[in-house]
DNA sequence: TTGCTCCTCACGTCACGTGAGGTGGC
DNA sequence: TTGCTCCTCACGTCACGTGAGGTGGC
């Protein structure tokens, strides 16, 4: 009863262009149900027409091809429509992060300044003892995998065997190529009381002392680089710079400490 | 006071990637304060972190590079935060219908099927006189282009003067091209009592009888391709579809008639 | 026969990312 | 001197779109 369809009548039923069918071809992503091996003319099934709107749909919200692939490649309909509900859930905390951007940058245009910024404090920190995680992270995955580290360091801090006991808030390391590369090895932290013995890749590590120029950000994470902006130009116009990480301390939801390594300015001996 | 930073620093700044910022200065869209003749080296002074930062927010949105480089060209701060606020307000017309292709992907996926599917009913239109706006329409641009075309056919049918009178609902002619390679001339049209003379881009036309195969659509324009895979999958099964473009008639907001062209059947003679 | 739909290359687009190979200042 | 940051090509990536040039069926 699946009667075959030209493309371009195949192309009007789905709303996919004849040029990504004959690409999704190409790709092995929908291969027609037909081929007419003398001219080549591809023929697709009416029972394609679900499939092909299914993609349509998911490439209208920036699916790559190949994630789409591996979900249509599910043994069963069930695994399949779970995968697809997974991938949908990530899209949707993705939407909501472009939310953020959208709201934080007319609140930007319009004007409405951030609230009065925050004085940038010097601040010299002793070496710290904590329960770290460090991993090769790019730039669009780094919120996700914080909330996954924390939630897998947390976990070793509720167990009774351990004995480690918090001294501090969550806070994370951010090399220069995360930033210049969108790449780089991030270190998330939680500092401990007393250095602990742990298995896996968690690992009790000492921070090292170091001088900070520290800026308080208070709102969303999608206007982190207003603070990055000022403390970093309050650096630069200072010329005190120095290398190393740049630091951030999670105090709550709403309060970000962002730290940046600079030149000790205690008394001169 | 605004001090000069190297490519590295300034990316830490803003948040911009050293190989985004090299590309913004070959396309000419953000170029270094100074660049050292001999070395070539870029420094960037304090005072462009803003302009890195607003770059880099509106490229988290996807808006593309001539679009901002023509923003940040107006002549004054308030005519560029205006132009700014203009595209943010279409950023965020497309971000909700990035909403509801998630919200209904998601209720296709959980199986909450889309409502009893209405009968597809055979139909034979006379030919009908109209108001018509016909432009050559790109995919992504035609429910923009469909409201705006309908508020000048309004505004000729409110005007006193013209005589034009409503005969039926807001209706659109899409061919095979707008459907195959996501352009083609559409035509939006209102049906009136008879003919008039406009000028202008709106033409008084006579949209021709048609034999048609109607399936209505009730619901989000996001799930519009059900209903066209539906009516196509029917037309193509019955083997009777003949050329010609197709018909949408927006009944009301969530009421749309999907209108296929098929051979006549009325009884043989 | 004519036009229409379909075909296959080959190349272009957009916004960078990925290396290769090399230089200048501390 | 060494390593680090920076530089410039040249090419790759992703998902198609844009033509050019050509064929088959009504």
């Amino acid at each position: 009863m699946s009667a075959l369809l030209s493309i371009g009548e195949f192309s009007r039923l789905t709303h996919v262009s004849v040029k990504a069918l004959r690409h999704y071809d190409d790709v092995g992503l929908l291969a027609p149900a037909e081929i007419d091996p003398d001219t080549g003319y591809r023929f697709y099934a009416t029972a394609q027409v679900p499939t092909a709107q299914l993609i349509r749909r998911f490439r209208d919200l920036d699916m790559p091809l190949d994630d789409i692939r591996a979900v249509l490649a599910a043994p069963d309909v069930a695994g399949r429509d779970t995968a697809l509900l997974i991938h949908l859930r990530r899209m949707e905390e993705r939407l909501s992060a472009t939310q953020d951007t959208v709201a934080s940058l007319r609140a930007l245009l319009e004007g409405h300044s951030i609230g009065p910024a925050s004085a940038i404090e010097r601040r010299r920190v002793g070496a710290t003892t904590a329960l770290a995680i460090t991993e090769r992270v790019r730039w669009d995955d780094a919120e996700a995998w914080l909330a996954d580290a924390y939630a897998h360091i947390n976990a070793v801090l509720e167990s009774e065997g351990g004995g480690a006991v918090r001294a501090g808030s969550d806070g994370a390391l951010y090399p220069p190529p995360f930033f210049e590369a969108h790449e780089g090895d991030v270190t998330a932290f939680v500092p401990i009381a007393a250095p602990v013995a742990v298995r896996g890749s968690i690992e009790p590590v000492q921070l090292p002392a170091a001088d900070l120029a520290v800026a308080l950000h208070v709102g969303s994470f999608a206007d982190l680089d207003t603070t990055y902006g000022r403390l970093g130009t309050y650096v630069a116009e200072q010329f005190i710079g120095v290398d190393g990480p740049i630091r951030e301390l999670y105090l709550d939801p709403t309060q970000t400490e962002v730290c940046w390594p600079v030149r000790n300015v205690s008394p001169q001996r």
